[in-house]
DNA sequence: CTAATTATGTAGTGGATATTACAGAATAGT
DNA sequence: ACTATTCTGTAATATCCACTACATAATTAG
């Protein structure tokens, strides 16, 4: 299974070469289906926006669901990189998920892309497989880890009271992250975004009260 | 256009009379695209599972995008009605939130539905028809409203500080509400949602502090 | 009774869907 | 040049979708 696809910068194969970028392609399809959702788009839809026949479609990327799958992947290795970055040079734990969440305010109402993360968009839907919802649910989670790793780091280095469920809140805070991306998705401001972070951020109080 | 539909306990009109119980068949209806989404239950899944033959469920509901608003309004007079009460005998703004959102915990939880609500499910999905999608925002941002209401309460009332800004706030519990439905489509439980409730409250403290 | 009306079951309808068969074109290796 | 290989465009395929034509059954009105 599992055959080896090859970026367009790679050494030539043999063969008639494909005549159009496969990142770019990508790329396209990956806004695409961020902004209508998985099943309501259709490959019908893909082939005529990307200007691409079905079969060069399918020589590429498989099927439909791979195609999600790694239109899905690519947004983590591009944008949502940049969403969810976590600068090392913070040294308050806080300060961190300050920035995370104010970022994320800022890219998800980003006129330059659809509303939104394309993950926590995704999540939320419903599909006909469940191996292709099973593979969404698990890249989520894998992101919010970040939060829980960084709320348990606020408990260790004493910015929170040590009696902190550090699970519960880091929870809290997923939970508002993806309300933002569904707020987003509903039209929400960058500034209407950023106030919803001003208010989750008053949960963890800047001059920690310890007790 | 709108044909009046009757429910069956009203009086019997002339013609063969129905075989099945309309508000049961919504009921079951809800349930069913409550849980799998309006783009991925077919009528022929409905057919099948409420035993139903398609000129029937026609003759009873219209069409497909009519029977889903129905069954979105049925949820609303229903179970949606349970979920976003509001007591009146509670004098306390804060309070009666605390209350809705913590009966929305248990309820986003509980096992006789499916998880979440119906609305805000539903909200997040995409749609062929721009006309569905419409219906159903409307319909959350009408339930969505009585929070924005509770907390210009709050102000008024001296609960929260008069330089409060209450739409930003109201914003905040809405994006908590929101993302707590996909907390429990995801599988969250009620303590742990009650947990989310718990710290989304703190940006409300209970002791006022006026200046 | 007959006529009118409404529901039901069978069996389809046209259209959209994801996917592919096939023949031809463009490249690389030899 | 010749072969193997890979892409491309045309056109199709089987399947599923929401929806319905039609004949029949069950009721009410008169």
């Amino acid at each position: 299974m599992a055959e080896q696809e090859f970026s367009n910068t790679s050494t030539q194969r043999r063969g008639r070469p494909r005549e159009f970028d496969r990142t770019n392609a990508l790329e396209c399809a990956m806004r695409q289906f961020w902004q209508h959702g998985y099943e309501t788009l259709s490959m019908a839809d893909l082939t005529s926006c990307l200007g691409i026949n079905p079969p060069s479609l399918y020589a590429a990327f498989g099927s439909k669901q791979a195609f999600f799958l790694e239109a899905i992947d690519h947004y983590l290795a591009t944008r949502g990189a940049y969403v969810y970055a976590i600068p090392s040079d913070q040294r308050s734990p806080r300060a961190m998920l300050s920035h995370l969440l104010q970022r994320a305010a800022e890219a998800f109402s980003d006129a330059a892309y659809p509303a939104g993360c394309f993950v926590l968009a995704s999540i939320s839907a419903t599909y006909d497989s469940y191996e292709i919802e099973q593979a969404i649910v698990q890249r989520c989670q894998q992101r919010m880890s970040k939060i829980d790793e960084l709320v348990a780091l606020g408990v260790q280095m004493g910015e929170l009271p040590a009696t902190t469920n550090a699970e519960e809140l880091a929870q809290f805070f997923v939970c508002v992250l993806q309300g933002m991306s569904l707020q987003a998705r509903l039209g929400a401001s960058t500034s209407q975004l950023q106030a919803i972070v001003a208010n989750a951020l008053q949960v963890w109080p800047q001059a920690a009260r310890l007790r």
